[in-house]
DNA sequence: TTTTGAGTTGTTCGA
DNA sequence: GTCGAACAACTCAAA
């Protein structure tokens, strides 16, 4: 038979939501009480400092949370410091029996995993963890033989034959001991001048829908374009689990089922995305060490220069070439980059600009609002030729081609880079070859209001792949 | 057990 | 302009 607690706990970590979420849902279920708390990070104790943009949304989810637990009849704890600490004077005011959480993957949350399950059995508490941070189990998806997958096709081949399990509902009652909110220091949200229809859940629930209601049906060739609005923006709220993947994922069964037959449909091609998500935490979980060094050892070594000009001249957005810029600067400016732009950026600092794929993935990281530690590493080392199924080490982006190809009437690159508002888009994606006269007919002057190519393409690429030809070792 | 073919996102070159 | 080949090496799964 189930257990059964008098009072228990629900550790909210990167599920800020009360739909489909299993401890929540569990702990209900299998409890008197619950006590609903949330623990913030330590600065120190993340491999990489949280975006501006992200802490914002943190404020925003928990603000959300805790009016939508407050509808259900209970509060949330905020709390900082360290877990067991915290963990140790709640017990002192109330005997809680158990510790409901959402396993995660990032090594230092394994660790402190590990630190409060020996904390609670020092203490008598049960720790219960649950999934839900993905959208199959990662001991489902093991290759035949138990090992993990490192290929990313096989691995899909694998997940797209589970069956995915409905979605749990919201609790709507979740009865408390007492208001600890009140009794403890409590690190109240941070007050949202918005409704709570427009944060957390609910903001992550609307986005899904707008998606699925007016983008998905060109979301295969729209994804591509960073000119077009045509990406699902779900990616921060996943990052946080405002929404559950698994509610994604089952919406896009259901799409699909009532889809025409044919080719791929779009719901695939999107779900395709989301199992993206899911490999990469696997890689992740079992193979902790990419996120100090390559996935895989190269035969040769990766003479990366890391020359701290190019670098803040990436960093900056002044690298010269449109795409390039534009991204970087969308990343300052809005914590958010297009993918197809992720990919340019992230070819162009490691193969043109010769640097380290991890300074590419901290500034990310700096920046975004979705950051994803498992996701941005896997992205990363992708791009770098490290990784698992990684791109072919020849392979590299020229964002001249790329822009001409994704963003052809240059819409994306004069968003973010006004000052070449008048180019013709014939020439967006390469102003350099405009002629000193034409500068200034179209209102730039190149090397003053716009830089010059910081590097030759041509020449880099020769560079890169002769540097890194097999038969050179 | 061994072999074989396929594998997210590209570019350049020469016919 | 279009098209195919070349640019490696390795994992995985099917035959």
């Amino acid at each position: 038979m189930d257990e059964h607690f008098r009072i228990s706990i629900v550790w909210f970590r990167r599920d800020l939501r009360l739909h489909d979420n299993p401890s929540l849902w569990n702990a209900v279920q299998e409890s008197n009480d619950v006590i609903p708390i949330y623990i913030r990070d330590n600065p120190n104790s993340p491999p990489f400092t949280i975006s501006p943009g992200k802490r914002q949304l943190i404020e925003k989810c928990l603000w959300a949370l805790d009016q939508q637990l407050d509808a259900c009849g209970t509060r949330l704890v905020i709390l900082s410091g360290e877990p067991t600490d915290l963990f140790t004077m709640i017990k002192n005011i109330l005997p809680f029996e158990a510790i409901y959480y959402q396993e995660q993957v990032e090594p230092n949350e394994i660790a402190l995993e590990t630190r409060v399950s020996s904390w609670a059995r020092d203490n008598g508490v049960r720790m219960i963890p649950s999934d839900g941070l993905t959208v199959h189990r990662m001991r489902e998806v093991f290759k035949p033989s138990g090992a993990p997958y490192t290929v990313f096709s096989p691995y899909y081949r694998a997940w797209s034959g589970l069956h995915i399990s409905q979605p749990l509902p919201s609790p709507h009652n979740i009865s408390s001991p007492v208001n600890l909110a009140k009794i403890m220091e409590n690190d109240i949200p941070t007050p949202i001048n918005a409704s709570v229809n427009e944060a957390g859940e609910m903001a992550a629930l609307n986005t899904m829908d707008v998606f699925f209601e007016k983008k998905l049906e060109k979301y295969p060739s729209h994804r591509d374009h960073p000119g077009i609005e045509g990406t699902s923006r779900l990616s921060a709220f996943l990052n946080l689990g405002a929404v559950s993947p698994r509610v994604v994922a089952w919406r896009c069964l259901k799409e699909q089922n009532s889809a025409m037959g044919g080719a791929i449909s779009p719901a695939a091609v999107f779900l395709r995305q989301i199992a993206w998500r899911d490999f990469y935490y696997s890689i992740l979980r079992h193979f902790p060490h990419v996120l100090s060094s390559d996935f895989k050892e190269r035969r040769n070594t990766i003479p990366w220069e890391n020359d701290q000009t190019l670098i803040e001249a990436w960093r900056r957005g002044e690298t010269g070439y449109p795409i390039v810029d534009a991204g970087m600067r969308q990343l300052l400016q809005e914590g958010w980059m297009h993918n197809r732009v992720r990919m340019i950026t992230a070819s162009f600092l490691t193969k043109s600009l010769f640097t380290d794929w991890r300074v590419g993935e901290k500034h990310f990281m700096n920046h975004l609002t979705d950051g994803d530690i498992a996701c941005n590493n896997g992205g990363w080392q992708w791009a770098a030729s490290t990784g698992t199924d990684a791109q072919p080490w020849f392979r590299i982006f020229n964002p001249t081609l790329q822009g001409e190809k994704f963003d052809a009437d240059g819409t994306y690159v004069k968003r973010y880079l006004p000052e070449l508002n008048n180019i013709p888009s014939s020439l967006i994606h390469k102003p350099w070859v405009i002629p000193h006269d034409d500068q200034m007919k179209y209102g730039v002057i190149l090397g003053r209001t716009f830089p010059l190519p910081i590097v030759d393409l041509t020449l880099q690429r020769a560079r890169y792949l002769n540097m890194m030809r097999p038969s050179e070792k």
